[in-house]
DNA sequence: AGAGTAACCGAACGATCGGTCGGGACAAGG
DNA sequence: CCTTGTCCCGACCGATCGTTCGGTTACTCT
């Protein structure tokens, strides 16, 4: 077995660690310097690895990128009705979310100060767009109320689901993905009203 | 009158232009030098009018905080079925959202790296438990679903709401406050599906 | 006009930024 | 043994960071 070497960093467990970090003090707060520390390596060591701060940018927003890009090519995202192929693109969007879950953080994160941060917001667009399709689609069956801007509805689901990053903790005890998958598919298509009861 | 003095700068009209700036860049990746240039005057001339970067911080998301603690005195989240002063709460919060956008929009993406922005998480979470309160006695008089954790739930319609601030543009022809409002209160109760068509 | 002061400026401060460089420690292969 | 290449280090680079300072401009008040 030639993976058995020494017991050192890689691009990938480097990256592991980096990510973290960005995600505790925002890329831009975050130093070489404080990559070092949180690594135990020195500052120059960590560029014998990554080209340097952004490449390690770059590196996790493209793997949080391909993740929810993967699931436009699931079967149960390609055919089907559209309501339904949207609602599974909704529990698989929860689901990456949460597998990838510093690195999707990241990925929400990012402003635009440079080309790789663009680039981000550039394919997060093109990922939102193509869900908005799919609820478009939707909509023109009647399966999903019409009276709401199909625009701005996608745009507050999105918010609901990515807000996950914001709170979800992977801690043992807590909820998985599946169970958070459930709620928020129930809370987007059924809402939050007691069904049955009406407006009390 | 003595208001109308000279055609200069004050605390209130810096904060606004570097609020706007905090957002474009994000704090950490926003320079005083980026403020020198987005207020129309020198670096060392913002110093005269308050003290250092994280004043400006501290104003901007003071003056969030205290436009979302004001909506939790007014009478109709104060009294009344907790459902109705939910609903209250929920549609005041997206007008006090769009209202005072860059300031909330500062809040909303405070990391925790200073004092000052630690103080702010604090006060963020502080509000959200206050609503989580009125949304458990909400679920406890039967009139919002009750087969979804409350922590849960009020962490997605907080989610939904606060992502208004991701794109939410206030360009005359677009929607204004109201109508916004009227679409996240009615997502949030009622859901994304076709009403009486079940889920077919 | 002259005094007082709010508003502003250029230059420079020490600290820290992301990144570079030459070289040392260490394991693998001969 | 010695070479080779991986992995890592301390020292240092020019640039930029937030902030300070001495001094100038421009307006108000008397």
């Amino acid at each position: 077995m030639t993976t058995a070497k020494r017991d050192t960093y890689t691009p990938e467990t480097l990256l592991s660690v980096a990510v973290q970090v960005f995600n505790e003090r925002g890329y831009d707060g975050t130093s070489m310097e404080h990559l070092s520390r949180a690594a135990g390596i020195s500052k120059s060591s960590i560029y014998h690895h990554v080209a340097g701060k952004e490449e390690l940018l770059r590196r996790a927003v493209s793997r949080a990128l391909d993740g929810l890009f993967g699931i436009l090519d699931e079967e149960d995202a390609r055919v089907g009705r559209p309501v339904e192929r949207l609602e599974y693109v909704v529990r698989r969007m929860v689901e990456v979310l949460i597998a990838e879950l510093p690195y999707v953080t990241l990925l929400l994160r990012v402003r635009g100060n440079t080309d790789t941060e663009r680039w981000a917001l550039e394919r997060r667009r093109e990922f939102d767009h193509r869900v908005a399709e799919l609820l478009k689609a939707a909509a023109a069956d009647g399966d999903v109320r019409e009276d709401i801007e199909v625009r701005l509805v996608t745009r507050l689901v999105f918010g609901m689901i990515n807000s996950i990053v914001e709170w979800y903790r992977p801690d043992g005890r807590g909820m998985n993905e599946r169970e958070v998958a459930d709620a928020v598919a129930q809370l987007a298509f059924g809402g939050l009203r007691e069904a049955g009861d009406g407006r009390g």
